[in-house]
DNA sequence: TTATGTTTATACACACTGTATAATCGATCT
DNA sequence: AGATCGATTATACAGTGTGTATAAACATAA
């Protein structure tokens, strides 16, 4: 954080660690497979227990809120990390392949909850189904997030925004659910 | 593109453009440099002619429409490029201050085709406007745009999706304005 | 005690960045 | 033609970081 990109060596991070350089190779094999750990772990992290709670929800438009509210929650916690971690997977050759795995979690979650909304409120339609979760899922990025915390946002007030349109995405617009 | 972004070297780059290493460092100063220089170029080759072409539709629903697909068609010419030069900026440590500027364009472009779309349509409300702007731009950001390229959309798909779920979040969003 | 896995120190090869220096080239101006 | 100035190039070098190899030290459990 304090350094820059460029100045996360493996020599600090060992130092940091209180261990030796060698023993960062030995554990990890390089610094892609460090970074590779870092990221999966930093995505560990997010898997917050609190997500539960927004399946729990009774009513499927309280779970939409809740469960953005737990990533935005979660990206606050880490914004400036987060961000670089993910510039970091954006060069990654392996992108084409691998890139978009790592939202996996929010895509199956999305996918739960308009499922459930749909059961409930009849939209979206069922061939516009797949477009509307894509672009949930790209309204309730990380990099949406980044977007929406400036201009002097408060978290709850970038997820209380992002609800609200993923509402208006869906086809719920006004009428609220609690 | 070939060789990843580890594999972009200031020798390598020199030898592709037939010069010598010297004169890169001469003309651009260092490799932060010349990236900033690329991302500026490419940024610039973005502000496409076709651009005026938006802002001369008389309705402003076409502008967005037409707004929406220039983007798309700039983003979809270089699509990995684009993601690698943006991962890059990600990186660097003055992103928290410069960072959105790279954005400033569809910013401009945005606000002054919502104005317009307030002035005929009376939406979004004027408290409102602003959060209206920012998740415009998120939705129609280049990241949105890469999320909804996959899934095996044509760029002029991902186009339409886009300014579907531009009319969504603005309040217009059955009714076409062509 | 022995075997096994982990940590560490040391050394090294390699690639890339960035700087310095001096020579060369080309075009322009007098 | 000769002098001047900017741009290019070759060469050399310092510094830094990655990654590998090797052997010694250490801990732990069988």
């Amino acid at each position: 954080m304090e350094e820059g990109f460029d100045g996360f060596t493996v020599e600090k991070v060992a130092a940091r660690a209180g261990v030796s350089r060698m023993t960062v190779y030995y554990q990890f094999g390089g610094k892609q497979d460090l970074l590779n750990a870092l990221f999966d772990h930093v995505a560990a992290r997010g898997r917050i227990d609190r997500l539960g709670e927004a399946f729990r929800q009774p009513d499927p438009l309280d779970a939409l809120a809740v469960f953005i509210g737990v990533f935005c929650g979660f990206w606050a916690s880490d914004r400036v990390g987060i961000r670089r971690l993910r510039g970091w997977g954006y060069l990654r050759s392996e992108f084409e392949s691998t890139g978009h795995e790592r939202d996996a979690w929010r895509r199956q979650g999305l996918e739960m909850i308009v499922g459930r909304i749909r059961e409930r409120y009849g939209v979206p339609a069922g061939d516009a189904v797949q477009d509307v979760i894509d672009v949930l899922l790209a309204l309730t990025s990380f990099e949406s997030y980044d977007v929406l915390v400036r201009g002097g946002r408060e978290e709850a007030e970038v997820a209380a925004l992002m609800t609200e349109a993923a509402r208006a995405v869906l086809g719920v617009g006004g009428e609220a659910g609690g």
